[in-house]
RNA sequence: GGUCGCAUAGCUCAGUUGGUUAGAGCGCGCGCCUCACAUGCGCGAGGUCGUAGGUUCAACUCCUACUGCGACCACCA
């Protein structure tokens, strides 16, 4: 099989995908004894791929890809989350294109609705997963709201409940208006918001003139006050506690009351309490058993019911029956203008509260829902953590997580929406037939004090009264309760599968950090709770991939680059190679498409290595019984021992590096080996053994040559998946292995073969590799032809000269070199171009060519260098403290410097001393 | 308001226990179609490591303050 001259990633990544997916590559192998499990951070089912899936799955596949060939029995679960208010707000959307609302489709029927699109879109997502090659075990895709889930979802419910930590009750929750739902604090996003701080006057009952001025941000609000307080010490106010205020528009009578929660400094100092919508008036009317007026209806229009008396509604209602919060606004501050008692308008900031689906400005809103008493559960959830039975990568988002837990408080779970898990509650009709109320949707309302029964399924009998009528509770689970069961109730949870007792906990969870309280901590503390187990051991939290400004990337801000595109465009291995090439620990992710294209040509070049090795093997089955005795490392050449050495010690980072979540890491590793040492250096000198002529040397280096690719490709792997599977099977095509296996995914992780590493090679061809460098700079320096061969004159110690001695022919090739002098000493040419590599003079007679001024400014810069390392390390050593205190193989270290430096100086003085002489003389010779 | 993080070459960033001649990629400049690769090869320029102090024989690295940027959390109307 020959390799075109490029790669061309086209159709080798769908044939190798498919390839793997039939031979069950991607399913957990038996016999292993250890294994390792992740549970995808579920997509959204209807969503489609974007920048954050594409690094979380490639992060995670680099781990599972490497645990796979390490030995481990790896299962990596996929699936997708139904993701509750998103994709109902989604279909709605469509729905009202067509003109219809959910209303008018009635809940069944607007269900099924949502299950077709879910149908549609919903292996979009997966399918683009594919794509990126992500290795899960397709056998074990779930889906939220699968019957297994489903049951997981009922089962953790009763049980929360029959243990207690559940309850239903009326409290002011966040309410978004749009989405008509309650929502957990979590999911709203406060954002600092232009605002005004309105000022105004509430006249005493006693004497109108006179009263007390509120300062308030929100002042439709007022229309539901029910006090006004001030600070007991407040000398402005001593006397108005105890007295009557009258509140404008509405001329309901309200208390002034004394509380120390207010600031005296804020605003007036006085403060109106509105319980009905606010979370700290709430508190105060708890306190001060003020009535809670719910001013608005589930759509934040102002509710005429709030303020009818005895059925009748006031005339001053008129103007503002079913006005939303904006329109209500408005209408309260100019009729508060109207009658005087507005009295200052002034501009002020404040953090507005927006719904995290919708961004509709959330309303503090009384309604009866279902609530999981938090505490319990979260503090064996803090432990863990502090205890390290579950690591947090970077460490430092565990400081958020305890300071977002220890402050936690107890989690609304009831949303009042369609698309979800219904909540395993039943009312019996006859028992609560005065708390279920009709809503205009047709759906049922249970109030505050209706009884719930929950229970696995719906009961046959009511206990109370024996009724045999039930209305189920309308609500449905917060998306986040199931998604918090998900790695284990993916596993089979409640049934005590085989997969529970091999998988869980899982080995580590990959994920973004806009999800650690929604997700992280919400998985702990249901591990806990249900399996007694933390669900992972290790949280590896990765950055955010922005783009190149570092501006989040978002449709509104056209800023978004599309990952189907990109894979499209340079493959899925280069894609992949940059994220994981630029997900250092801890910092976001600035992502432009130069990027992308220059690891492309890393993959090229990876490529054209493996052309060049495929073309010059001759020999055959070199992993066969007959080449199983592996050449005896002395008898390979110094260039072989030395990249063996390399890759040696390759393997090492690169292992350190996947095991310690350092993706970047591991892929500069690689690139540097692949690119600078292998490419560039041991493909260069491996030239001379296959064209030297010694066929022995040749076999051996052909050896040395397949060995390395081969070990390039299983590094690499992981990150590149395709790529490497394709060069892979050429390198066995070429080599006739026919036992090889049937693919480079399911191959033996690279181990570290410490026989190989041979520091002292590694030194050698250090030094070789800088006397060629110091004669190729030589050569670039003077304008010396690259065809052109040079004359090199070399003065080394006699160690050095004999290694160059036996070497010669690479500094030949690699620097262009004709013929090699070495030096006795005393002598040195008169008309030469010098370098100085350790003790190592390299002089470069160039002729005619030489340019003497020039090279005279470059070796009097090089002098300056010189000198002014010598000063820095002298003035070390002159250091008395210094030589006193520091460890002594510093101070050593420091010594050999100041010693190189001085003969550095000694040389370069003489070259240009030489150079001088030549200018007077004229002579060059 | 609280907490945390980040400031290193023109750009994007590495720099794991304090001691390096402070690195890489891209970009830039010069020279090359050298028989794997011009998606390439060789060479080079470019940084007082945000500012000011402190600890230490020694600070890019540790501490403090400041400045700038960012993130998360937060019910002061």
């Amino acid at each position: 099989m020959e390799l075109s001259k490029a790669y061309a990633h086209g159709e080798i990544e769908a044939k190798w995908y498919r390839y793997w997916d039939e031979l069950g590559a991607f399913r957990p192998s038996d016999g292993a004894e250890r294994s390792f499990s992740m549970v995808i951070p579920p997509p959204n089912v209807t969503g489609s791929l974007h920048m954050g899936h594409a690094l979380n799955n490639t992060l995670q596949d680099i781990l599972c890809r490497y645990k796979r060939m390490d030995g481990y029995s790896v299962l990596w679960v996929p699936g997708t989350d139904h993701a509750g208010i998103a994709t109902q707000n989604v279909v709605e959307r469509q729905l009202a294109q067509e003109g219809i609302s959910r209303a008018q489709l009635g809940r069944e029927k607007f269900i099924a609705r949502v299950w077709q699109w879910k149908e549609e879109a919903g292996n979009t997502i997966l399918n683009q997963l594919k794509a990126l090659g992500v290795s899960c075990d397709w056998r074990h895709e779930r889906f939220t709201m699968d019957e297994g889930l489903s049951r997981a979802v009922r089962e953790a419910f009763v049980r929360l409940w029959e243990d207690g930590l559940l309850y239903r009750a009326e409290r002011l929750v966040n309410w978004c208006p749009r989405c008509k739902t309650a929502l957990a604090d979590i999911e709203v996003v406060h954002e600092e918001t232009d605002g005004h701080l309105w000022h105004i006057r509430y006249p005493f009952v006693d004497d109108p003139s006179g009263g007390l001025t509120v300062a308030t941000t929100r002042p439709e609000t007022m229309l539901g006050d029910t006090a006004v307080a001030v600070h007991p010490d407040d000398e402005r106010y001593k006397n108005a506690v105890g007295k009557r205020v009258r509140l404008p528009i509405v001329g309901r009578e309200l208390p002034v009351i004394g509380d120390v929660y207010v600031d005296p400094a804020f605003g007036t100092g006085a403060l109106k309490i509105t319980p009905g919508h606010d979370f700290n008036d709430f508190e105060i009317g708890q306190k001060y058993g003020l009535e809670k007026i719910c001013i608005f209806d589930d759509e934040a229009k102002i509710r005429p019911a709030a303020f009818a008396i005895e059925g009748r509604e006031p005339a001053w209602l008129a103007r503002y029956r079913l006005k939303d919060r904006f329109e209500a606004r408005k209408l309260v501050v100019d009729e508060l203008k109207a009658n005087g008692l507005l009295e200052k308008v002034e501009p002020y900031r404040l953090a507005l509260g927006r719904c995290y689906r919708c961004q509709t400005p959330v309303e503090p809103y009384l309604t009866p829902q279902w609530f999981v008493k938090i505490q319990p559960l979260a503090a064996p959830a803090i432990e863990v953590v502090r205890d390290g039975r579950v690591r947090i990568v970077p460490e430092g988002w565990a400081n958020s997580y305890f300071a977002w837990m220890e402050n936690i408080k107890d989690w609304c779970i009831s949303r009042q929406i369609w698309w979800g898990h219904q909540i395993p509650a039943w009312y019996c009709a006859d028992c609560n037939a005065g708390h279920a109320i009709k809503t205009g949707t047709g759906d049922l309302i249970l109030d505050k004090d209706a009884k719930p029964i929950v229970a696995r399924a719906e009961p046959t009998r009511c206990p109370v009264c024996g009724g045999e009528k039930f209305i189920r509770d309308p609500d449905v689970l917060d998306t986040w309760f199931s998604s918090g069961l998900w790695p284990f109730s993916t596993l089979g949870w409640p049934e005590r599968t085989e997969d529970l007792k091999r998988f869980y906990p899982t080995s580590v969870l990959v994920t973004g950090f806009d999800i650690l309280f929604f997700w992280v901590a919400r998985m702990i503390m249901m591990g806990l709770k249900f399996m007694g187990d933390v669900p992972f051991r290790d949280v590896y939290i990765h950055a955010l991939v922005r783009d190149q400004e570092g501006q989040k990337m978002s449709k509104s801000k056209g800023n978004v680059i599309d990952p189907l595109e990109i894979m499209g465009k340079y493959g899925a291995d280069a894609f992949r190679f940059t994220l994981a090439a630029m997900a250092a620990m801890g910092r976001d992710i600035k992502l432009a498409e130069e990027r992308i294209d220059g690891y492309q040509n890393f993959v090229n070049k990876l490529w054209n290595a493996a052309r060049f090795v495929l073309m010059n093997l001759t020999i055959r089955n070199i992993d066969g019984k007959e080449t199983s005795e592996r050449p005896g490392h002395e008898e390979l050449n110094v260039a072989d021992r030395w990249i063996l050495s390399r890759l040696a010690a390759t393997v090492g980072s690169v292992r350190e590096a996947i095991d310690s979540y350092r993706f970047n890491e591991y892929a500069h590793y690689l690139y540097q080996f692949t690119w600078h040492e292998f490419c560039d250096w041991h493909i260069e000198m491996s030239k001379l053994a296959l064209n030297g002529g010694d066929e022995n040397e040749r076999r051996r280096t052909e050896r040395v040559l397949a060995t390395v690719l081969e070990n390039i490709l299983l590094l690499l792997h992981p990150v590149m998946p395709f790529v490497t599977e394709e060069i892979w099977r050429a390198l066995n095509d070429k080599l006739g292995r026919k036992e090889a296996g049937l693919t480079l995914m399911l191959q033996k992780y690279p181990r570290v073969e410490a026989a190989y590493r041979r520091p002292e090679v590694e030194e050698k061809i250090g030094y070789l590799m800088e006397i060629t460098r110091a004669v190729r700079n030589l050569r670039a320096e003077m304008n010396c032809a690259p065809s052109k061969e040079v004359k090199v004159i070399l003065f080394a110690s006699a160690d050095n000269r004999a290694f160059l001695r036996s070497q010669e022919r690479y500094l030949r090739a690699l620097a262009r070199v004709g013929s090699v002098d070495y030096l006795s000493d005393g002598e040195r040419p008169k008309g030469a171009a010098t370098a100085i590599v350790g003790e190592t003079e390299v002089y470069v007679p160039l002729g005619d060519m030489i340019d003497l001024e020039e090279e005279k400014i470059r070796l009097d810069r090089e002098l300056g260098r010189a000198e002014e390392d010598l000063a820095r390390v002298k003035r070390k050593l002159g250091n008395g403290d210094f030589v006193a205190k520091a460890k002594e193989a510093v101070v050593r270290r420091e010594k050999e410097k100041a010693a190189e430096f001085e003969e550095k100086i000694r040389t370069l003085k003489l070259s240009l001393g030489r150079i001088r002489e030549i200018e007077q003389t004229g002579d060059k010779a």
